[in-house]
DNA sequence: GTGGTCTAGACCACC
DNA sequence: GTGGTCTAGACCACG
């Protein structure tokens, strides 16, 4: 797993670490199971400070998605948190609104967001 | 137009306005050429400070969506900013991105996300 | 409210903020809506970091019983989280194991560990 | 007699082993001068390193509660610790205030906690 | 080696 | 003023 962060970036450092990292779990490039870096690791791969990284991790083990064990390293959840049934479309509103207004905005028409999305998906390990 | 404000939301009050006028505007809630109200106004109805609304004002004009005229109030630019052909669909991307993401971790199959946008894009144009 | 802070305790020390501040909370003692001292009044009072105060109220924040605003400070939850009525016995279960067992070892009768809690309940604001 | 470990948890697993032996012993569930498994054992049927048990049962004897004896192995103190009448009720402040505060913020009432600890007790004794 | 905590500063964004 | 983020170190506990 390939990760890199920009410092000037609007998005907090540990918030860029932490899309990656769900956006990779999401894409299957990392498997349920499988150990992270340890957060020191990490940092020094990015060059920065550790507990930066170390936020980035908390804040993931906070909503389940992955879990660590003292002395033993941080570990990608063997089960994913559940999202209840009546949650699962409502979580996807913002995001999907996002996207339209966006493509509203710049003048791209919904095909071409399908086609998008479609190309994207590929990209992602089924 | 109705506007919603959450302070304790991660989201910047500011951002929240300037998100809720784009939104409206991409989704023809506003059309070019309308007044908005003035930004005492909008921050008296929503209990937040005037520099608050100010902000996001000044914002949005600076990013061309709308435009003040001394003396007479803020309007919605009649000419949406043009967006450079090249950054059209580059701006979709990341929000693309993040709503398949969040698709795949809440168990949401592709096709349903697409039945999502259709849904969601018949309420925009109303 | 006054805190109090033992950093040789085996507790870390944001740990004991946390407990202080939910035991306040409980026994009535902090007001839903009322505000906390900024973290870093907080830090200086303690005499602590800035930051482990802060670990504190982002935990409890987490937690659902205070909420910060950016700019303006921190405020406990004007509605405290719900428990669901089917969890509500079970949170239980673990620190009542636990305090039967101390008494146990400790050769302690059930009828004065019932004494306490009357005790302690009456110290608690109704 | 079951034991069962959670390297997730927040408690170290040896702090796990010796809750739970301790609780055991309180609850009658293992008698004064009967036999533990060897350290090796135990480590073995918990998949966890034979020097995480051994360093359970090395606090658990430095607190009195058993003794090895070389070559025969590990037997729970015929005698209980004892413990110093004006330390009794002070060790029980902590967990009943941990207890009465859950409940308060749970939405439990004071009689419901009474008779889950009767619940408890009955439990224990068996 | 791992994670867990803590410090003493700094700079920024927000209201 | 407030909270939000980040740094570059340190020490401890755990396995």
């Amino acid at each position: 797993m390939q990760l890199h962060v920009n410092p000037s970036d609007e998005l907090p450092i540990y918030r860029q670490i932490m899309r990656q990292i769900i956006d990779a779990v999401a894409g299957g490039r990392i498997a349920p199971g499988e150990q992270l870096p340890s957060h020191r690791d990490l940092a020094e791969q990015l060059v920065i400070a550790p507990l930066t990284v170390k936020k980035a991790y908390d804040e993931l083990e906070r909503q389940g998605l992955i879990a660590t064990q003292r002395g033993r390293g941080t570990f990608v959840s063997a089960q994913l948190p559940a999202v209840k049934p009546e949650q699962r479309l409502e979580r996807l509103r913002d995001p999907a609104q996002r996207l339209l207004s966006q493509a509203a905005l710049s003048g791209v028409p919904f095909e071409e967001v399908l086609d998008l999305l479609q190309e994207i998906r590929k990209g992602m390990a089924q």
